[in-house]
DNA sequence: CTGTATCCTCTAAGATACTG
DNA sequence: CAGTATCTTAGAGGATACAG
């Protein structure tokens, strides 16, 4: 039995879309996507911070939101973890060389944000009044 | 009645939240992480394309994602579309001078993505088996 | 050919409560 | 102080069918 066009076009997707998930590029935005990700990566820019000191720095996000995120930029080895054995415990969290590396990319990033994205706000007002919901 | 330090905590959150949705960093990353914009940008990168022409270079992307996609680069000034009416209708879409712009931070990350990834990589691997999952 | 309308699934993010 | 364990929810992404 042969194949419908249909079911060919969804094989093809599936094999294209393994290689994608193996895109460095894709992985990179994958990290770098998290809500709190570059957030935490700036507060370490100017050197060692303690878990709380963190919380203080980056209110918004949660208790278990910060920890999920330092959690996972360990494993990738962009920052560093020390822990003081005392009562009650220190944590203190540091960037790699490999994590400093990466805050050159998301300075970039911010850079060209903040020269672009207020043209991009007004450009979504202007294409969202040319086309109003009606009620 | 006074507040709890748990309910001045939560609307402290949820202030600083809503100023981190106005930061252009985050609503750049917001922009760039959708899973088929980068494609979709890299594959204008050579002038002109029909949407099936791009169907076809992004395989992996279904119709659905691939036009909600260009929908909305479309609204963000990074793209134009160009409706041509004939039977049958045919439309092209071109990066804006804006919308190159932006792919050049998408090659930065591309280039530190293929620079670092692939170590990252054995980072969480080292990091998962240090820590295994017992069965 | 290009585009829209539904319906469904999966997961990131958040709320809450608990422990060493 | 630092961290873990559940439960819930909103929304991105996808499958499918249909239309100008």
């Amino acid at each position: 039995m042969t194949l419908t066009a249909n079911q060919r076009r969804q094989s093809e997707q599936k094999h294209h879309n393994a290689s994608l998930d193996l895109c460095p590029a894709r992985l990179l935005l994958e990290l770098i996507s998290g809500k709190w990700v570059t957030l935490v990566l700036l507060a370490l820019v100017d050197g060692q911070q303690r878990h709380r000191d963190l919380r203080k720095k980056i209110p918004g996000a949660s208790q278990k939101m910060l920890t999920s995120t330092l959690r996972s930029l360990e494993r990738d080895g962009l920052i560093s973890r020390y822990i003081t054995v005392s009562v009650p415990v220190r944590t203190d969290y540091e960037l790699t060389p490999r994590g400093h590396s990466l805050l050159q990319i998301v300075f970039d990033m911010k850079e060209w944000a903040e020269e672009h994205m207020s043209a991009i706000g007004s450009s979504r007002v202007e294409h969202d009044e040319r086309k109003p919901t009606f009620i």
